[in-house]
DNA sequence: TACATCGTGGATATATGATGTCCAAATTAA
DNA sequence: TTAATTTGGACATCATATATCCACGATGTA
């Protein structure tokens, strides 16, 4: 029950392009290198982002990456599925349907579909807006007095 | 963000410990036989769930296990935190403390504790009493009717 | 057209943690 | 003492998250 690396990355560079709406579009290179995201494993987070319809992205000279939604718009279970499918806390409510033997007399399957619904409605309720809100007003300067290394999210 | 298979069984184990609820203490290979946990990986959940104080445990013949509180004492957040320890959605709020180059203008922070917070109270809401409330009132009869197998949590 | 720029897609490696196994030691009843 | 049972730890295995790489596709510019 931890956010990914995965899910961190997205929605640090969504914070990112948010704070930079000025309809110009920001390279891979600049969100991995302000955002210390690995460039080449940021491209496959790009890429879902892009696929989910919450950035676009321009091929060639002058390309690069934009909010396709304004950051009030985005929620934080629309990036979290984005990246990582849909949320299910137990297998057994997966496509498959039924698939375990206690399934037909399980006490636990619906207690989780209820807190899966909630987590849900949570993440729905909160926006990249709101994570920008709450970033301080210079993040450059703090950001170069803070020399030790990027722990941020678990694995 | 999903339950793992030593929570379910956690929970499956306490769920079956509660309904035999007679003072008598019941033999780690009936509970993992009858939840289709592996006999020598269950040994290492009541391992965590006797630590916690969740349940009681007897050496020797006659030996075995039984609950240590009563069904509605017991909480998901209580089994949780028995077998996966303190529930932290990020890292940059262990005890290691600020951890993150972000760290001292990050926004997700904030919001991710207020996220985990929340879903704290949630599974400190729900006992196994609520979860033994839902099951089926012949759960053997139901069980040898379905010949499928046990794939009810993910890993 | 030719070329440089930049995102796309997929194959593949690596690291980490969850899951599972095994065996000897500790404890207790009879 | 002997058998039954849990305990503890070392170890093996497997799945997945994370990361890397490279060739390809698309676009602007000359």
């Amino acid at each position: 029950m931890i956010v990914s690396k995965t899910l961190d990355y997205a929605v640090r560079t969504l914070t990112y392009l948010g704070k930079r709406q000025s309809g110009k579009t920001v390279l891979m290179k600049e969100i991995a290198e302000s955002q210390k995201i690995p460039l080449s494993y940021l491209a496959k987070v790009m890429r879902q982002l892009v696929k989910a319809g919450i950035v676009f992205s321009e091929y060639g000279p002058n390309g690069g990456y934009s909010l396709k939604k304004t950051p009030s718009e985005i929620t934080l279970r629309q990036v979290y599925e984005a990246v990582e499918g849909t949320l299910r806390m137990v297998e057994c409510f997966d496509v498959s349907g039924i698939s375990c033997v206690f399934t037909s007399c399980c006490g636990q399957a619906d207690v989780w579909q209820e807190i899966e619904k909630k987590l849900l409605d949570i993440l729905g309720s909160i926006t990249i807006q709101d994570i920008i809100a709450r970033e301080c007003v210079y993040p450059e300067k703090l950001l170069f007095t803070n020399k030790s290394e990027n722990k941020h999210a678990n694995s």
